[in-house]
DNA sequence: CTAACTGATAACCGATTGGCTATTTATTCG
DNA sequence: CGAATAAATAGCCAATCGGTTATCAGTTAG
């Protein structure tokens, strides 16, 4: 069972997915037409990756007539920033324990 | 070819490999004895791990007798925290046009 | 109502992935 | 030296992935 950071990690990993993000969060909401017209790849193929997307969290859909809206959702990027953060307190915590022990040992 | 975030993020995406850089994060330099003790899959497959894990930057290795051992490099994980703020950039900047817009409306 | 259009789904295909076992290479120990 | 140990590599396999074309479903226009 994919975690929630194994479904981002992956849902950003493809080129051409992390491309249809971008263009989400570069210029906001736009339909599929216009997303594949970038995309250089088939309207299926834009589907399936936006359908990724959205899987993640990382896109929203808004039906309109017979098109389809989709928005980014940058709430989603959240648990990465905290992933990422994490790591980082790791490391600065064996730092922090790694210059408390030659602080003792200076005494 | 794969670029750079690509390579980061491909790298990031399997949760196995991710448990391995954890590991390296939360407790520092280890064997790849160490490491596969708690990685739940073989030897061997602990090294292909490792392998992309170094392609990406994300870890060091070092050979010390017959053994190796790896380390975590935080650092490459700088151009995913660049991403990031990249599309909080691009976001902000839509807000801000709404922004003023609903500004210059006012008036 | 019919035709055209937009996007999603189905079915298929080749490449890549992640795992395994077996083997190789390098190093240490007796 | 030869045996044992640590890690990397090779070769294999099933599953997943990203792409395609063909088709379907829903919506709008004539």
């Amino acid at each position: 069972m994919p975690d929630l950071h194994d479904v981002l990690f992956r849902a950003l990993a493809d080129p051409t997915r992390r491309a249809l993000f971008e263009g989400l969060c570069r210029k906001g909401e736009q339909t599929v037409g216009a997303l594949t017209a970038r995309a250089g790849v088939s309207q299926p193929a834009v589907s399936k990756h936006l359908g990724v997307l959205k899987q993640a969290g990382l896109v929203r859909d808004r039906h309109e007539g017979r098109q389809t809206h989709y928005s980014a959702q940058l709430g989603a990027l959240a648990p990465l920033i905290d992933w990422t953060s994490q790591m980082a307190g790791f490391w600065q915590s064996r730092f922090d324990q790694l210059e408390n022990l030659l602080k003792r040992m200076d005494q």
